[in-house]
Parts: structure tokens; C-alpha cells; sequence
DNA sequence: ACCCAGGCGGGCG
DNA sequence: CGCCCGCATGGG
């Protein structure tokens, strides 16, 4: 059970670098300096994976990852699925994965999401690739542009950045990468628990608590992180405080009491629920 | 012209 | 602590 379109679409790192193609569920994206190009084919219970040639293939290990098709989707729903409107949303956006990324991926792309809005997210994201990118080519020699590293852009300049569009946040992009060059490894975060690895990632600059839940969430899959944005704050006072302003840490308690350890999982359906439905 | 966007850091009381 | 402000930029 696998929702492509949503999964791709609900602002999730994926939406701000990767090409999909609906109409032939095609889905391009660049790991390290490779190209992964391929088509999911809907089976009756499963999902099965075409990659369009040796070129362009990854592991099917990877793909299986990344939208964590090992999950148990049905155990997860059962915990979430605690009212009307979750139950709702599910049933609108059965099969809506929420990805796992590489880390630094997700944090670049969530530095450049604060303040922000999905169109131009993309749009900067996609102008940093191939500022510093790597270029890559793909099926019939189509050009694209790895996702540059920590190390790369520890030595960009705010003038460039700027120039890519990244306004005030190209100052937390190069000192958060130097700090992941100079301080921590990301790759050494994996084995924390959920809290440490918020705290951890929080020591860089420009990275506050809703954009360190969502590395935490998107980045290490940690699916107890509740990232709340204005979406998110919005359409759960709608839904579950009578559309009162309600402050986030109550937002969060409420989360947490209510859906737990897959708490960032119910998240993603509020608010791609909100903005489907509240417009936008 | 005005408001908003998957917020954060810093300063002030 | 809590509150408030400025921040770059493009689209509605």
C-alpha cells in the first residue's frame, strides 16, 4: 500500500528536490551522486518496483527504505485511527508515506522551509543543487545535480546563496554545515533516542524545535516527532481545540497523549489534511 | 498595496 | 521563563 502522489506532494525532502510524473507514476531522484529513476506499479496488496534501466538503478533495499515499505501500515492506522477526522484523513490519503531521508538532505531542506512557502522551497532547493551540486546524468543523458554535502557547502558564500534565493536562512545553511563539519557527525546521531537527537539537533544554527522534529521525523524516521508548523497548528485547533488559539507546547502534549510513538505519522496526514482542505 | 509562507534567534521585561 | 520583533523573497 503505497500513495505515491501523496506521499510525494506533502512537502516531505522528496517534493523539494526529486521529478515525479504522475501520469506514469515515475518518480527521479538523486542519491549521493547517483540517479534513481523508476516506476512503482500498483499490485493488489503490494507495491512493486521498475527501475528504467542498470544506469539509473538503485538498490531495491534503498527504495524499500526510503518509503519504509516494510512498515506494518495496518498496525500503525489501528493507533492513530483514535477519531472521525483521523479516520478521515486516512481514508483520503490511504498509503501516504512519510519518508526516510538522509539526514543532511533533510536538514538543508528544512533550513530552507522556515518562513517559507512549498513552491519556493523548491525553487531555492533546486537553484543550491545546482549552485553546488555535483552534475550527474540520468536516462538518455538527461542533466541532473546531486545533493551537495555538509563539507561543500561549509565554504559557500552568503552572497551565493543568497543569489539561489535563500534570503535571511543562508547564513544558518553555511554555519549549520560548518558545524556538521567541525562538531558533530550526523551520521553518529542514529543510535539516539528521540529527545537527545532533538537536542543535538538543535545545537545548529537556525535549527528550532518544529525544524529539528522534522530531521528527527524525515531524517533519522524517528515517528514519534511532532512537527508543528502554522498548518499544523491551525488545522488541529480546528479540528481538536473549537478553533481556539492554543499554544504549541499544548498542541504537542495533546499529540503525544493521543497518538504516542507514531505521533509524526499522524501528523503528516494533519497537515497535508489542513492544506488540502483549507486551501492553498 | 497588503498578507502569507512546513520559524528562528535575540533582546527585553 | 514569556512575549515580540526583524528577517528575504515571491506569489496570491
Amino acid at each position: 500500500m503505497l500513495d505515491v502522489w501523496h506521499t510525494f506532494n506533502s512537502a516531505q525532502p522528496l517534493t523539494f528536490h526529486a521529478d515525479y510524473y504522475p501520469e506514469r507514476s515515475r518518480l527521479v531522484y538523486t542519491v549521493g551522486t547517483r540517479v534513481t529513476d523508476l516506476r512503482f506499479h500498483k499490485e493488489e496488496s503490494s507495491t512493486k518496483i521498475e527501475f528504467l534501466s542498470e544506469k539509473t538503478k538503485a538498490s531495491e533495499k534503498e527504495v524499500v527504505r526510503r518509503f519504509r515499505l516494510e512498515d506494518d501500515m495496518k498496525r500503525m492506522y489501528d493507533e492513530i485511527n483514535t477519531d472521525k477526522n483521523m479516520s478521515d484523513a486516512i481514508k483520503r490519503y490511504s498509503g501516504m508515506r512519510v519518508t526516510l531521508n538522509d539526514p543532511w538532505e533533510t536538514t538543508l531542506c528544512f533550513l530552507v522551509s522556515q518562513l517559507n512557502n512549498v513552491k519556493r522551497i523548491r525553487k531555492i532547493v533546486r537553484n543550491i543543487k545546482k549552485r553546488y551540486g555535483k552534475k550527474i546524468y540520468g536516462e538518455d543523458n538527461t542533466v541532473y545535480y546531486s545533493i551537495p554535502d555538509a563539507e561543500t557547502l561549509s565554504s559557500a558564500t552568503v552572497k551565493d546563496l543568497m543569489e539561489c534565493g535563500a534570503g535571511f536562512r543562508a547564513r544558518y545553511i553555511i554555519n549549520s554545515a560548518k558545524y556538521c563539519r567541525d562538531n558533530m557527525n550526523l551520521e553518529s546521531l542514529r543510535s539516539l533516542k528521540y529527545q537527545e537527537l532533538k537536542e543535538e539537533l538543535m545545537r545548529m544554527d537556525g535549527v528550532g524545535e518544529k525544524v529539528a522534529d522534522c530531521i528527527a521525523l524525515m531524517g533519522y524516521g524517528k515517528l514519534e516527532a511532532f512537527p508543528i508548523d502554522v498548518w499544523v497548528k491551525r488545522t488541529m485547533e480546528r479540528l481538536y481545540f473549537e478553533g481556539k488559539n492554543t499554544r504549541i507546547r499544548d498542541i504537542r502534549k495533546f499529540a503525544e497523549d493521543r497518538w504516542g510513538r507514531y505521533a509524526g505519522f499522524a501528523q503528516q496526514y494533519i497537515f497535508w489534511y489542513g492544506r488540502d482542505t483549507l486551501g492553498r
